[in-house]
DNA sequence: GTCTATAAGGTGATAGAC
DNA sequence: GTCTATCACCTTATAGAC
């Protein structure tokens, strides 16, 4: 096994338990075990397991698709997406894994940054009026909430209901802070 | 030291504890220090570490303050609240602690519970319109997510930004939901 | 680069004596 | 109720063979 398909071996197995068990649950020994090496060579590679989360876990382009097209239904598009079976997740179980581990500062700097270059940075660019950033920001904080009421702590309520109903009220929601409607 | 008062004071130590730093960083070991007694204690008396957090922390009556009042401005003075210096601060150390402990299933239930017991609950006896009570849940998804960016994330744009702003957009975004525009 | 072996220090939890 | 001793496990890290 030559050098890179090690470190490739060992980020896959990394990424696959972190987003499947959480952080905690996830061992080096674990992971060491699946990708066929040592745990000493986990180390190596990575330096620590905060680093090896880190370098493993992403959230890259997640909202591109529902951010492409009009202001207009943006609320929904977002709501749509997390909600999605097949699009939204990977996206919901990697933003479990990575908000049960912001007890670690670089874990939390990691995702503050990731959900301002995937969404607010990019949304804060085309919002009109003011407090553009402002409002940016808190509709990641609105994204947040629904990824952790379906993701996180499984709302049976919101998990149980319609999709097109909660993209309807959430959306609307949403969109009341991209419109600037105060 | 009799028994009631030294289960008493291993749970103000854990309390102190989970609050200031999280439910990982806390180890029964060093609880048991701060209440002066011996580690298999706390075992004795809560049966778990697990156990022990959820016996020990809690939410309860945190937004009734929000809650009463008039529909009209509740999204506003639920947001404020959640910011407010004093009155919010127990309760965001307390979320954060929760939500960074949701690995776990039994605090994950727990959690979801006193959401619903003293936001979610509440308020969707107040609500009027179709779905009152999905639309609450959405409420507290919300204030949850808002919350995340305070507490567990410490998004600089919004705990920089003045909170009377906050509370105008967010506050807006809530009201969308508490009135049933969509 | 790769691997074996091992160490230090900490964790939750349990058994059993007093 | 209380405490001592102990278990099995974890992460981090290092030394050294190949």
């Amino acid at each position: 096994m030559t050098g890179t398909s090690t470190r490739a071996a060992i980020a896959e197995a990394a990424r696959r338990q972190f987003q499947a068990g959480g952080y905690a649950a996830t061992s080096v020994r674990s992971v060491a075990a699946e990708a066929g090496v040592d745990a000493a060579l986990v180390m190596r590679h990575f330096g620590s397991k905060e680093q090896l989360f880190i370098e493993t876990i992403d959230v890259e382009g997640a909202f591109e698709q529902a951010l492409d097209g009009p202001a207009d239904g943006l609320g929904e598009r977002l709501v749509s997406l997390v909600l999605d079976d097949r699009l939204g997740r990977v996206f919901r179980t990697t933003y479990r894994a990575m908000i049960r581990a912001t007890d670690s500062d670089q874990v939390r700097a990691h995702l503050l940054e990731a959900m301002d270059a995937t969404l607010a940075a990019p949304l804060a660019a085309r919002l009109t009026g003011p407090d553009a950033r402002l409002r940016a920001r808190l509709v990641a904080a609105q994204v947040g909430g629904l990824l952790e009421a379906v993701a996180i702590l499984e709302d049976p309520v919101v998990t149980g209901a319609p999709a097109a109903d909660v993209a309807r009220w959430y959306g609307a929601a949403v969109q009341a802070l991209v419109d600037g409607d105060a």
